[in-house]
RNA sequence: GACCCGUUGGUGAAGUGGUUGAACACGCCACCCUCUCAAGGUGGUAUUCAUGGGUUCGAAACCCAUACGGGUUACCA
């Protein structure tokens, strides 16, 4: 069997949601799994969405996923150039031939006539479909037209009768009935080949033997084969994705919680977890595991566990994901993730960097996405606490006053302002102001922090300073 | 409208005719742990498998209708 060839094919729109972003793992996991390549190809032919730097962007954000590429713009390959609109002379030679043997035809037809025939459609509530009307012309006259340069298009000849039918890796057999397709537009006025007609060249010249696309092709697919057909080519294997919808139920919207890939990962979500959320969208393993490295994944893969049904995405799932690679992060990153989103949200200037670094270790395990240190640690930047009713009856106890002031009066005797010595004062507290447990930490955990939760608070004490400390309880 | 595809709990899903009175995970709730929260541990909650008909000794699983959802129907990709 050959080596499996699957494609990544994107628009350079310089955005990458998570559909998109799912459906490269799904074709990488596809393919790797076999040991197979994986190739970048930039589908650019409809010159008006094209963005600056847009190559790039897809490079990095598949680098960041610990995706790369065999093939492609910026690494090359044997099937170069990977921008279709760099190939443009290609499409032209093979729209020609297939005039030649007689699938396809040139197209005079204008804009106004189409139009005129697409109303008429309209009026007697008919799907408009082209009528052919070009298909016909004598070669004398399409020669002529030519040499006045009268505007053309070439479209595909499709059968009238009879069913095209296919096998989809994930939907099983799809059948179509012929007469729906329409001669569709293969090369455009400009010059330019639409995307139907350039993938199936590029993919053909490019020995791609794997498809794997969202399924809203699915329907499409029989033209495409009709493609490869006349041109004598090996059709592809393909693999119609599910779509990933909103929390609505909706396609992904910025409105229904979508976000793209980059700006999950500005929030400090860890692209390994994405791509192991992700992975588990619209698929399963063959076991119980929920947790996968790209390795692993890739070892996994079966795409008969694609489901055929659509999800939707939750973010509440990628949080715990998240959470959990967080828990599991080195240091160094759990920095690089957190501290810049400290540093944009609070005045970071009193504090050295190794105060920051202990804020940030001190609450590892309860962040479940890089920006939500920010919220988190509300206490250590503003000074006014605004205390719940919660906290307000809790310090109605009487015993309370006693025990802050000892407390109080232990911290302003400390020498050294260690975590240790913290405890200490803690302890001697206990005994001093005869109170334990609860009502030992609550009153000092709510003076000082203002709430009835955080991490161990010897450690919060310590972070905050001695000055903030004896100030909050003065107060 | 036509055509294609889909429909298991709030969410992701397992399941492919019989230890399923439907796994597992997220979420949610409770308990344990803990000064507290989170984490971790334990337990619980929720789907009778869109609906109605068949086929079968037996169906979530096979077939047919209906409903609902989505997709396609561009000189967009």
């Amino acid at each position: 069997m050959d080596k499996l060839r699957t494609r990544f094919a994107p628009s350079p729109t310089g955005f990458m949601h998570i559909g998109n972003l799912r459906s490269a793992i799904f074709g990488y996991l596809m393919v790797k799994h076999q040991n197979g390549d994986f190739i970048l190809r930039i589908e650019d032919t409809d010159q008006t969405r094209k963005v600056e730097g847009a190559v790039d962007f897809i490079y990095n954000t598949c680098k960041l996923c610990g995706i790369h590429f065999d093939e492609g713009p910026n690494n090359g390959g044997e099937y170069g150039p990977y921008i279709q609109s760099e190939r443009l002379p290609l499409y032209k030679k093979y729209a020609e031939e297939l005039v030649e043997k007689g699938a396809a035809y040139y197209c005079f037809c204008t804009e106004e006539r189409l139009n005129k025939l697409r109303k008429i459609a309209e009026s007697e509530k008919r799907a408009f479909q082209y009528d052919g009307h070009c298909k016909n012309l004598t070669k004398e006259e399409i020669e002529e037209k030519l040499k006045a340069g009268v505007p053309y298009v070439i479209r595909q000849k499709m059968p009238k009768d009879g069913v095209s039918t296919y096998e989809d890796l994930v939907y099983g057999k799809i059948s179509v009935e012929n007469r729906i397709l329409e001669d569709q537009i293969l090369l455009k006025s400009d010059g330019y080949p639409t995307y139907n007609f350039a993938n199936v060249v590029d993919d053909h010249l490019m020995h791609i033997n794997v498809v794997a696309r969202g399924n809203e092709y699915v329907m499409s697919t029989p033209k495409y084969n009709l493609l490869y057909d006349a041109f004598g080519w090996e059709r592809p294997t393909y693999i119609h994705l599910p779509m990933v919808l909103g929390g609505d139920g909706q396609k992904l919207s910025k409105r229904n919680g979508d976000a793209s890939f980059m700006d999950l990962y500005h929030e400090g979500y860890l692209p390994e977890a994405i791509v192991n959320y992700l992975a588990l969208l619209g698929w399963s393993p063959n076991s119980n595991q929920e947790i996968f490295s790209l390795d692993e994944l890739i070892k996994e893969f079966d795409p008969k566990r694609i489901s055929k049904s659509p999800s939707i995405y939750d973010e509440k799932k990628l949080q715990w994901v998240n959470a959990h690679y967080i828990k599991k992060l080195d240091d160094e990153r759990l920095f690089e993730i957190t501290i810049p989103h400290l540093k944009e949200a609070y005045d970071l200037s009193q504090h050295d960097d190794a105060w920051v670094k202990e804020l940030v270790l001190l609450y590892k395990d309860h962040i479940s996405y890089g920006k939500e240190i920010v919220s988190v640690t509300e206490m250590f930047f503003h000074d006014k606490l605004k205390l719940n009713d919660e906290c307000i009856d809790f310090m109605k106890d009487e015993s309370i006053p006693n025990t802050l002031k000892v407390f109080q009066e232990e911290i302003q005797n400390m020498n050294d302002w260690t975590v240790e010595n913290i405890k200490e004062a803690i302890n001697h507290t206990k005994e001093k102001a005869g109170v334990k447990g609860k009502m030992l930490f609550m009153p000092i955990r709510i003076q000082i922090t203002g709430v009835m939760h955080g991490p161990e608070l010897p450690n919060t004490i310590h972070l905050l300073g001695k000055d903030t400390v004896l100030k909050r309880l003065g107060e």
